[in-house]
DNA sequence: GCCTTCATGTCGGAT
DNA sequence: ATCCGACGTGAAGGC
């Protein structure tokens, strides 16, 4: 009666529990099934954005009778679904794939950034450097003023907590080592501790916006 | 039509647009729209475990002819979909709230660490303190011996990166301020540069599991 | 309400 | 394949 070669949804008092990674049971109650035909599987109760339990796409469902059974590509996971009582079953045909496209990202704000770092950093700048490739990760943006002068700015498309400014300070430590270097967080917002901590590290906040 | 006070699914070729922290545009293209009574809705399309797009529980779902609108809470984001063409409308009454019960969290590994934490340090601890206040955060484990020395354990369930270090290193020169320390993270499995540079810093990696 | 951290995080990009 | 970092991260817990 279920089709597993197209996507469906259903709806059923059911019982739900998942091997893998960690380990979880949940029900009996009334959720609601997701499968899509590219192999995930969603379960979701109400009250929580995130679905009770689910497995990834590329999945391989098994129905049989009362018991659905849901295991990962690699068959390090699974999901048991021990059906109660079945209320509703749809089948949905020609689902579409689709990412959105996303205005607003962090990679956008440093556009903006760069478009605007002589002012921002109220020094004239002459060189960028983005994605600077260090052994220890990518600076977001390096700019480099006349004297020579590296200018470190790590972009957060939220607000700076305690723990972005180690990312910064991790950069500085290193770049310090054969430049002269400024430190800069730049971010829409900053918590009132990390905020203090910059203070301390010696490092400038630079208030951007999307 | 469309019963907004309960929960339903739509599965319809549609155009969705977001504006809040960010914006998006996706479609047209036929997905699944869902939306449970707590107030959350979200649109499936398939190839991605997370939504197209979504808003969270407490939102509110307006229903004009083929345009629906989801507002959040605070109203300070939404969504509009476009309905194009509807294939299938489905109520579902007495949808249940509920959350998974997890075994193999954090937590739980950190209970197995303090269980045998004499032999994973190879030291006798004489007192044990968990989720130790700080002004900077909560340290998972601190271990103290005989001669008073403090040995600071970070713990992870799944594999360390390198930017799990910042956070040991952030306790670490914080309680140094006071105390003589050593420094630990604790894992299934550390990742190549992480180990590096947790040699760097002169930490030591305990190997545990669940 | 702000802040911090965990998560079966998920996902994309680079090596 | 592994590793790394962003995310409209979401969710939980403490103050």
């Amino acid at each position: 009666m279920i089709r597993t070669d197209v996507g469906f949804s259903l709806y059923a008092n059911m019982t739900v529990i998942y091997n893998g990674r960690a380990s979880s049971t949940a029900g009996p109650g009334n959720f609601l099934l997701i499968h899509k035909p590219d192999g995930s599987t969603f379960i979701h109760a109400s009250g929580l954005s995130t679905p009770l339990n689910y497995q990834r796409p590329g999945s391989t469902i098994l129905v049989n009778d009362d018991i659905i059974t849901v295991t990962s590509k690699d068959a390090s996971e699974s999901i048991k679904v021990i059906l109660h009582d079945v209320k509703e079953y749809n089948e949905f045909l020609d689902w579409s794939k689709a990412k959105p496209v996303m205005k607003g990202t962090e990679k956008q704000l440093c556009d903006k950034i760069i478009a605007n770092i002589d002012t921002l950093l109220g020094i004239k700048i002459i060189e960028v450097n983005r994605e600077l490739k260090t052994p220890i990760g990518d600076v977001d943006i390096v700019g480099i003023d006349a004297y020579g002068i590296w200018h470190i700015i790590e972009v957060k498309r939220g607000r700076i907590t305690t723990n972005d400014l180690y990312q910064l300070w991790k950069y500085y430590t290193h770049l310090r080592i054969t430049k002269i270097c400024n430190g800069y967080m730049a971010a829409p917002a900053i918590s009132v501790k990390a905020q203090g901590m910059l203070d301390d590290f010696g490092f400038s906040y630079l208030m951007v916006d999307h």
